[in-house]
RNA sequence: GGUACCGUGGCCGAGUGGUUAGGCAGCGGUCUGCAAAACCGUCUACAGCAGUUCGAAUCUGCUCGGUACCUCCA
């Protein structure tokens, strides 16, 4: 635990050091995602990137409680004054009770996340399950005067509160502004202002998913179950809160603003932001239609794309990009990212098989790239840095397998603690399928027919020994003549 | 219109006041029966203009271009 970690909090739009309100322990928050669709490459990107951060808070011996809810309920659909939300419409049209709705998404999210190898949050809370929680919040909102009661719904008092606290922190909007440039919707007569936002809407008599509160029947308002949830789960003030940058207005900065209203805390420490994936340079969204799923990207069933591409290609790709910055999709660059992979992966299994030479002698540069791939990660997660070092550590293994490099004991030791511990452990880059049922089989049969090649060789019948490596290349194996014959991987 | 952010070599993508990012692709070589892989060497940069500075791709200003948020969104 002796590194720093830096952190750029968005609260302060700076790189700060990550000092947590308990020593050695972190709580998390991160939004997870309304489960009204199939989980696309845009949701790929913050269940990464907030998996790379837990992995590394353990990784240094902290003690991480990641928290990351679903969210199937309360989000209202365009129009406000249609009352209805997205999960219920959704379900009217494929006659499915709401509830089913939800569970198909979650489970499609939670598969996808799970090939994507990142870890499970501590906790998933339910939107759906928190209701009381959100219920309790609005009250406490309502008894400090923040909000009102208008036809049964309970509206956030912008204006009230920013005479007493800052609304606008996160964000940097100032409330003039957003007076000045707020458009008019529809249905906004309940509302003393535009700016005001729901804690408690009064459902329509066709709404499906609704709940009894003081109030009306009906549902929580959009930002309520994160302040009610990260509350519930990590208290009333922690470490860390991320999401995506679409969230930090209005969703974040109204989470901040409940949180204050209801217990006079802002309640988060460091905010983090992840940026979005475009595609031909514009944000990959579901309100956009031009988002590619996941389970397209690993079947390449999608017109944009030109191939499958596997989850580890898509970890990978989304690692070489700082998460502060946007990513272009491309088949170029997951192609580019798909042989980069490989080479690592390749040098992951190498590291255990080098020879090595006698002699205590150690090899300083292996433990300085040790030293700049953990300073990297530290300094707000720079995976981009961590993997040309780690890359660096990948010519070294190539290096002695080679002959024109030798390594002791010691160095192999280093060498596998870098590249197989950092990778597995930190970065979760690691070979797939690597437990499959039937691999002792698939040995045996290649390196028999690998004997029979051998064969063909010594006698110079090269014509059997092409047409055996062309037809395995076929069937998806490589094959590798080096000097102490051959050697083959599935590709 | 308001508020942020961005513009890097063939592509993706880091970094930053003076030193090689890295990956992919290309080129030359080593190795090989041939290939593949690997290794060695090598090429192509910091939108434009002006300023600060001994020195700027990195700081400042302006111009041009692009994106995001302001409405559910990762």
């Amino acid at each position: 635990m002796e590194r720093k970690i830096y952190l750029t909090n968005s609260l302060s739009r700076k790189k700060e050091l990550f000092v947590p309100i308990n020593k050695g322990m972190v709580g998390l928050y991160v939004c997870g995602p309304t489960v009204y669709g199939d989980p696309h490459l845009g949701h790929a990107r913050p269940g990464i990137t907030y998996d790379i951060l837990v992995r590394l808070f353990r990784f240094l011996g902290y003690k991480v409680r990641y928290v990351r809810n679903i969210t199937d309920v309360g989000h209202l659909v365009g129009d406000v004054d249609s009352g209805e939300d997205k999960i219920a419409v959704k379900a009217k049209l494929e006659q499915l009770e709401p509830m089913e709705i939800a569970q198909i998404y979650t489970l499609s999210y939670h598969a996808a996340m799970r090939k994507l190898n990142t870890l499970p949050p501590s906790i998933e809370p339910r939107a759906s399950g928190h209701i009381m929680e959100q219920i309790d919040l609005v009250q406490n909102i309502l008894d400090n005067g923040f909000a009102y009661e208008s036809n049964g719904s309970i509206y956030f008092d912008v204006l009230a509160y920013n005479k007493k606290f800052h609304y606008g922190v996160l964000s940097g909007r100032k409330v003039e502004d957003l007076l000045a440039n707020t458009r008019t919707l529809d249905g906004q007569s309940d509302k003393k202002s535009p700016m005001d936002f729901a804690l408690w809407k009064k459902a329509a008599p066709e709404h499906i998913m609704k709940w009894k509160s003081p109030w009306s029947l009906g549902f929580p308002g959009w930002h309520a179950e994160c302040s009610a949830m990260s509350a519930k789960y990590l208290g009333d003030e922690f470490d860390i809160h991320g999401g995506g940058m679409d969230l930090l207005f209005p969703h974040h900065e109204c989470e901040i603003a409940q949180n204050t209203a209801s217990r006079g805390k802002s309640g988060v420490h460091y905010w983090m932001h992840n940026n979005m994936v475009t595609i031909n340079g514009q944000k990959m969204g579901k309100s956009l239609g031009n988002f590619i799923t996941l389970n397209e990207l690993f079947n390449g069933t999608h017109k944009a794309l030109e191939r499958a591409y596997s989850p580890m290609t898509i970890r990978f790709f989304i690692l070489q990009a700082h998460y502060r910055s946007t990513l272009d999709f491309s088949n170029a660059a997951l192609q580019a990212a798909e042989k980069g992979l490989k080479r690592m992966l390749n040098a992951m299994k190498d590291v255990k098989n080098l020879s090595t030479v006698s002699g205590d002698n150690t090899n300083e540069n292996i433990l300085k790239i040790q030293d700049e791939v953990m300073t990297a990660l530290c300094d707000d997660l720079n995976t981009p840095i961590a993997l040309s070092h780690l890359f660096d550590a990948v010519k070294i293994v190539n290096q002695v397998k080679d002959g024109s490099l030798q390594i002791t004991e010691n160095d192999k030791t280093n060498l596998t603690n870098l590249l197989v511990d950092i990778n597995t452990k930190v970065l979760g880059l690691e070979e797939e399928n690597s437990s499959d049922e039937s691999e002792g089989l698939v040995d045996g049969l290649v390196n028999m027919i690998l004997d029979v090649r051998k064969d063909s060789k010594a006698k110079k019948d090269f014509a059997t020994s092409d047409l055996i490596r062309d037809k395995l290349n076929q069937l998806g194996i490589q094959i590798k003549d080096t000097k102490d014959g051959a050697e083959w991987s599935i590709m």
